[in-house]
DNA sequence: CGTTTTTGACCAGCGC
DNA sequence: GCGCTGGTCAAAAACG
C-alpha cells in the first residue's frame, strides 16, 4: 500500500507536469495552426486556461474536418439535408465517430475523441445514445445510414480494410474472435489462395476478414479487416480489433477530408491544399515500409499494418505495433513478455495472441484513445520498465513521463490523436508522416499513411509524382526540457531525418 | 447431429 | 457485350 502511495503521489506530481506540458503543446500546436486557421477562425483559444474549449476545437479537427467556426459547420448541419454533397462529408465525420465508438468502454472518452463543439450532427447525438446504453448499431442510425447515403464514399466509409501483415506459422493469425471460414479463392498474383472468413461472435456481425500469404514470402501472412464488430468482444480481441479500428478511422478521416466533395467548412481549405496533398501522397506512398497503403486497386480506402519489420534494424522508424516502449509497458507475467524480447520482432508477437493484443491494445491506448480505464496496468509495467530500461535515467523519466501522459490523461490523448488526424486528413496533408518521437531512443513511432478516398479521386494521385516532402507531425519529448513540441513540416520542407526514403522514384 | 470447412456456382464491377 | 476478377452463396463433405 505504501508503494502504491508514493506510486500515486508520484504519478499526481506528473500528471501536473504532464498539465504544463500539455498546455505548452496545445499553445505551440495552435500557434502552429494559426495560419490557416486565422483565414477562417476568428475564435482561437486563449493559449491556456480554457483547455476544455481547446480540446473540443482539437476533436472537431480529428473529425477531418476544418478547425474552423464550429458554428458554421452548425449551418452546414443544418442545411446538410438539402446539400447532398456536404452531407455526405458530414456523415462521414460522424461515421468515424461511430467506429470509434464501438470499441470504446468508457463514454468520456468517447467524448474525449469525437466531442464537437458543435451541436451539429445527429449521429453525433445517436453517438451518445449509443454510449448511453443503445444496442449497437442503432438500428435507426444504421436505417438513417442506409436510406440517406448509400453511395460510393458511403461504401468506402463501411468497407474501409485495415491489413496486417505478419509472420506466422498458423494458417490465420490468432486475434481472439471467432471466425468462420466462408470462401476460398486463388486471387490473382498470387498462387496462394485467400480465405475468407467472417466473425461468428455474434451472427448479425459485419466484420469480416481475408487471410492470404505472401506471394514473396509466404511466412508473411496477410490478413485483411473489414468492417466493425458490432458486439462485445473478448479480451483477447478487443486489441486487434481496437487497433484496426483505430488505424481504420484514421484511414478513413484522411480520405473523408480528402476528397473534392468536403463540406464547406472545410472545402476552402482543403481543396486549396490539394494540389500539395496529392503530392505527399504521392511520396509518402513509396518509401515507407511500416505503413503501407493498400492495394491500390481496391475501390475502399485501406491500410496496411506491417508488422514483419524488425525495429530493431531500423529504429527510426515506428512500427506500429512495434514501440519498445509500449512493449514494455506490459507485465512480463501476464504476457510472457520477457526483457530479452525488447526487440522481438514484431511478426513473433503476432503468433502470440496475448502479447499481440496487449500490444495492439497499447498502441491503441495512444494513437486514437479508443479504450481507457485500464491504466491500472501501470504499476506493473513500471518496475519492469525501470529494470529493463538500459537508457540513462534522464532518457527513462521522459519515457516514462511521455508514456503515462499518454496513457494518464484522456485530454492529451484526444489532442495527441487530434493532432494526428488532423495532419493526417484535416490538416490538408494526406498521407501524412507522423513521427511521435522520444529522443531518448526508447519511445519512437513513425507513422505514416497513405490514404486512398473512396471515390478513388486520390488514388490516382498515387501515379503522381512530386519531390514535395510530406507533412509531418513531431511529438518531441526533449532532454534537458521536458516539454512537448509540435513541429509541422511545411510541404517543402526537409525531410525528416530518420525517415528512410527509399523512393527511389523520387525526382 | 450440429457446426465448420470445402468448393463449384453465381453475381457484380471493371476494363477492353 | 464479353471476359476477367474478386467476393459471396450454398450444398456437400468433413469434423467433433
Amino acid at each position: 500500500m505504501s508503494e502504491v502511495r508514493e506510486e500515486n503521489a508520484r504519478l499526481k506530481t506528473l500528471l501536473e507536469k504532464i498539465e504544463m506540458d500539455y498546455k505548452s503543446l496545445q499553445m505551440r500546436f495552435v500557434n502552429i495552426c494559426q495560419p490557416e486557421a486565422n483565414k477562417k477562425s476568428d475564435h482561437d483559444p486563449p493559449p491556456s486556461g480554457n483547455g476544455q474549449i481547446e480540446e473540443l476545437e482539437l476533436v472537431s479537427l480529428c473529425l477531418g474536418r476544418s478547425p474552423s467556426d464550429p458554428k458554421k459547420n452548425n449551418n452546414d448541419s443544418s442545411s446538410s439535408f438539402k446539400n447532398r454533397k456536404e452531407d455526405e462529408n458530414l456523415k462521414e465525420g460522424l461515421k468515424l465517430g461511430l467506429d470509434f465508438n464501438c470499441f470504446q468502454d468508457c463514454k468520456s472518452d468517447a467524448i474525449d475523441l469525437s466531442t464537437d463543439p458543435s451541436p451539429d450532427n445527429s449521429a453525433l447525438e445517436s453517438k451518445e445514445e449509443e454510449a448511453a446504453g443503445e444496442t449497437w448499431p442503432p438500428s435507426k442510425v444504421l436505417k438513417a445510414m442506409r436510406n440517406e447515403d448509400d453511395d460510393l464514399s458511403q461504401a468506402s466509409i463501411k468497407r474501409a480494410r485495415v491489413s496486417v501483415r505478419a509472420r506466422c506459422d498458423t494458417p490465420t493469425m490468432s486475434d481472439g474472435c471467432q471466425w468462420r471460414k466462408y470462401g476460398q479463392k486463388i486471387a490473382k498474383g498470387n498462387p496462394c489462395p485467400r480465405a475468407y472468413y467472417r466473425c461468428t461472435v455474434a451472427p448479425s456481425c459485419p466484420v469480416r476478414k481475408q487471410v492470404q500469404r505472401c506471394a514473396e514470402d509466404t511466412s508473411i501472412l496477410i490478413t485483411t479487416y473489414e468492417g466493425t464488430h458490432n458486439h462485445p468482444l473478448p479480451v483477447s480481441a478487443t486489441a486487434m480489433a481496437s487497433a484496426t479500428a483505430a488505424a481504420a478511422s484514421m484511414l478513413l478521416s484522411g480520405s473523408s477530408s480528402s476528397e473534392p466533395g468536403l463540406g464547406p467548412a472545410a472545402t476552402t481549405n482543403l481543396r486549396s491544399n490539394l494540389h500539395g496533398l496529392n503530392v505527399n501522397l504521392s511520396d509518402n506512398s513509396k518509401y515507407h515500409p511500416y505503413y503501407l497503403p493498400n492495394s491500390s486497386s481496391s475501390p475502399f480506402p485501406s491500410i496496411t499494418l506491417d508488422l514483419t519489420t524488425n525495429p530493431s534494424t531500423s529504429s527510426a522508424q515506428f512500427n506500429m505495433f512495434s514501440s519498445t516502449s509500449l512493449q514494455s509497458r506490459l507485465p512480463s507475467t501476464s504476457f510472457s513478455f520477457s526483457p530479452s524480447q525488447t526487440n522481438v520482432p514484431p511478426a513473433l508477437w503476432s503468433n502470440n495472441n496475448l502479447n499481440y493484443g496487449a500490444i495492439s491494445y497499447n498502441k491503441n491506448q495512444m494513437i486514437s484513445t479508443l479504450s481507457s480505464g485500464r491504466t491500472s496496468q501501470e504499476h506493473l509495467y513500471q518496475p519492469f520498465k525501470q529494470k529493463n530500461y538500459q537508457a540513462p535515467a534522464s532518457q527513462q523519466a521522459l519515457t516514462e513521463t511521455l508514456t503515462k501522459a499518454i496513457t494518464s490523461d484522456p485530454s492529451f490523448r484526444s489532442v495527441i490523436a487530434a493532432a494526428i488526424t488532423t495532419m493526417v486528413g484535416g490538416g490538408g496533408a494526406t498521407p501524412a508522416n507522423i513521427k511521435v518521437e522520444n529522443l531518448g531512443k526508447k519511445l519512437k513511432w513513425d507513422e505514416q499513411m497513405t490514404v486512398t478516398s473512396s471515390n478513388g479521386c486520390t488514388s490516382s494521385f498515387l501515379s503522381q509524382s512530386s519531390s514535395s516532402a510530406s507533412q509531418s507531425v513531431n511529438l518531441r519529448k526533449q532532454r534537458t526540457q521536458p516539454a512537448f513540441s509540435v513541429s509541422i513540416g511545411a510541404p517543402s520542407a526537409t525531410p525528416v531525418d530518420d525517415i528512410d526514403q527509399t523512393n527511389s522514384g523520387e525526382p
